[in-house]
DNA sequence: TTAGGGTTAG
């Protein structure tokens, strides 16, 4: 990439313009290397646009779509004010990056005013802007805006069932997804389902508890297999986990076997299905066979369901081996929820001062979810000076979850150390920490 | 040459 940007550059077609030379061809050339960089190395897309101004050449309505998309959230504005000085903000591409790039940096309310400027009805634009409120988690603007369209498309109606699952309303997506089924877009074949909305729809029955979301996740599947819907990449993935996720293994594993096209994920699925059911050591015969057979390379979330299933499965060597492998072997760096793993899985097994050595020495502060993993194991196996240490730490933390505290606390109680339990409850309370009160839900019908 | 929706962990 560089090398030919280089080229380019030797040969002077970016610094002038030549008198008999098509006038657009720097421009051109330009947009082309902006394009790759945004591909490859977006990080320097802003360093380019800048030699292209500096160069005095002009750009035009497609420099913006990727050199929007590359840019740090701060430049953003910046760079919206350069389309408007060249006269090109009434262009839907241009338009439409910059309601998608706003929208990201959680500006919706720009992105709202971007939209009012598309100047005709525009369904990608649209779509877009039905996106930007649900992430935003303004379902309600969401579904304001797809009542109002004057026609919609696969993409509005996924982007809406999409917008209820990232919201956790899966309840509400599935609904959405029925109406879709019988709405006379799809009945009349004006609109076609694809993968992306049974993905949609199968990653809202996975994340919902319960036989019925089990049985309509069933219903898509078989309504998937009647269409003769290929079972790619995706569908494939969301239906090992939805299947991982209700305990139906088998279901998982035949999904599995039948895919003839699998990635990192799709192996990722099927290796966290079989550590959460019970599988430790399949799971683990699966990350090899994936790295030997297949030649594929593990990435991050690989390495929570390998080191996951470690810690189910009591496997505390191979789980340490692995998280030690990650960085050196596999160029994958250790995040949070890595340490987590590898703090229960210590924890788990007893070995409570080794886990106080791994969150002591980790680059970065720990948060509730490891320091809770570790308090969960001080508490099994009775550690109350190292879990008290850890506790208090967690107290700095101010969190507003405060189940963790209340452990502790017991842990004391449980000791017959009731001062240090009244004290704690009462730091709990001067901390502003509230207890969520238990509740149970009937469901009537 | 350009714009919109999707999978995997806890």
């Amino acid at each position: 990439m560089t090398q030919i940007h280089s080229l380019v550059i030797t040969n002077g077609y970016l610094n002038f313009h030549k008198p008999n030379d098509n006038k657009w061809m720097p421009t051109l050339l330009y947009n082309a290397i902006i394009r790759a960089y945004h591909v490859h190395n977006h990080k320097k897309v802003l360093d380019i646009f800048t030699q292209m101004l500096s160069n005095q050449i002009s750009p035009n309505t497609h420099t913006f779509p990727p050199l929007l998309k590359s840019s740090h959230a701060s430049v953003v504005t910046p760079i919206h004010g350069q389309a408007l000085k060249r006269g090109i903000l009434s262009d839907p591409f241009v338009l439409t990056t910059l309601l998608v790039v706003y929208a990201r940096n959680s500006r919706l309310f720009c992105a709202q005013k971007v939209f009012e400027e598309v100047p005709h009805f525009c369904i990608v634009a649209s779509n877009a802007m039905i996106n930007a409120f649900s992430m935003n988690g303004n379902m309600e603007g969401a579904l304001k805006l797809f009542r109002r369209m004057c026609y919609r498309d696969v993409v509005s109606w996924t982007t809406m069932v999409n917008g209820f699952v990232v919201n956790g309303e899966f309840y509400a997506a599935i609904r959405f997804f029925g109406m879709m089924m019988t709405h006379n877009d799809v009945v009349n074949c004006l609109v076609k389902l694809n993968e992306a909305t049974y993905v949609s729809v199968l990653s809202s029955c996975a994340n919902l508890e319960g036989k019925a979301a089990l049985d309509f996740g069933r219903q898509v599947h078989g309504y998937i297999v009647v269409k003769g819907v290929d079972l790619g990449v995706f569908v494939g993935t969301s239906l090992i986990n939805l299947y991982g996720k209700m305990g139906c293994l088998n279901y998982a594993v035949n999904v599995f076997r039948v895919m003839v096209v699998r990635e990192v994920c799709t192996w990722n699925a099927m290796i966290s299905s079989l550590a959460s059911n019970g599988r430790e050591k399949e799971a683990l015969d699966l990350f090899e066979k994936m790295k030997k057979l297949q030649g594929l390379k593990p990435n991050s979330i690989t390495f929570v369901a390998v080191l996951t299933a470690c810690s189910r499965g009591g496997f505390i060597r191979e789980g340490l081996k692995l998280f030690g492998s990650m960085s050196s072997e596999f160029q994958v760096v250790p995040i949070m929820e890595h340490y987590g793993c590898v703090v229960d899985l210590l924890g788990r097994a007893g070995h409570i001062q080794e886990a106080a050595d791994i969150i002591r020495n980790m680059p970065f502060q720990p948060d509730e979810s490891v320091l809770g993993a570790f308090l969960g194991a001080c508490r099994i196996h009775g550690a109350i000076e190292l879990g008290e240490e850890i506790g208090k730490k967690m107290l700095k933390l101010q969190t507003q979850q405060c189940g963790q505290y209340l452990l502790l606390s017991s842990m004391n109680a449980e000791k017959e150390r009731w001062d240090h339990a009244a004290d704690l409850r009462k730091e709990i309370v001067e901390s502003g920490i509230h207890k969520v009160p238990a509740f149970s839900m009937v469901h009537l019908t």
